[in-house]
DNA sequence: CTTGACTCTATACTGTGGTATAGACATTAG
DNA sequence: CTAATGTCTATACCACAGTATAGAGTCAAG
């Protein structure tokens, strides 16, 4: 077990490839933590992590460029801790809109599925209204 | 009031470009009710329902393939039930999933927030391990 | 010391979800 | 009648997120 990863085996790890392991250096998302004499990249274990929640993040509707915000959220030595917070908070309120309007995907797919198994019609697809109701913020 | 809608005027009800409209007609989202004698669509009011909603599936993660999916999911002369109610019951499973994360993540958003107003450094990205746990399913 | 697996950079190509443009016909206001 | 606006088809172009390929260097096993 050496003390980094080369690229092969952090895309082993993570089932990412390793031309977009490249692809994310190039977008600013994973940095190696230093090159071998030879030029070839060296990587954290913890760069395991870092690539896992990019592509779940990326499976919430985040754009490569969101999560590269996501991730610098983070308070070091103190300094720009109201930058941090204020960055934090408007995320929170857009995974919160998410929620609530997945809340009522689920809950409108739940009276779909009470319909079929009472062999009832559905007017429309139930699921056209469930997204409608305060959605025009 | 006419009882049907030009492409213009969906356009200006949704938000959506003219073009993005004729752009869902040709992946299978949208179908003009007729056209009119000299060739243009005409849509109808419940159209406008139906293209907000396939914007706000969209910022839900949700492709248009598979939003097409959603709009047909539902029950018309007691048909396909079963097929339906599978299709919804495996939608479903996938919003609880991301609720589950979204969830996740809100609760890392609080936390990183509570840690900038007590000014404390957090180790890293929290945000990094909250789609960790048990989400390599 | 060669073969195969790995890595490098650079460039090209792909699929998705649009957006823009060209050139033609329709409609409406002045 | 004409000009502006709206619509039509068809084609081209764009950004995003990769994926593939070319051509070269590296390294370990046999």
């Amino acid at each position: 077990m050496t003390a980094t990863l080369s690229i092969g085996a952090l895309a082993r790890d993570t089932g990412a490839g390793v031309q977009t392991l490249r692809y994310y250096e190039r977008r600013g998302l994973l940095t190696p933590v230093t090159r071998s004499p030879n030029g070839y990249r060296r990587f954290a274990w913890s760069d395991i992590r870092r690539v896992r929640f990019v592509k779940h993040a990326q499976t919430l509707g985040f754009t490569l460029d969101e999560i590269r915000g996501l991730l610098a959220l983070r308070v070091r030595n103190g300094r720009r801790c109201e930058s941090v917070r204020r960055a934090a908070l408007s995320t929170r309120e857009r995974v919160q809109e998410r929620l609530v309007a997945l809340r009522r995907m689920r809950t409108s797919l739940d009276s779909l599925v009470r319909a079929c198994e009472r062999r009832e019609d559905t007017e429309d697809c139930p699921l056209l209204s469930a997204l409608e109701p305060e959605s025009i913020e």
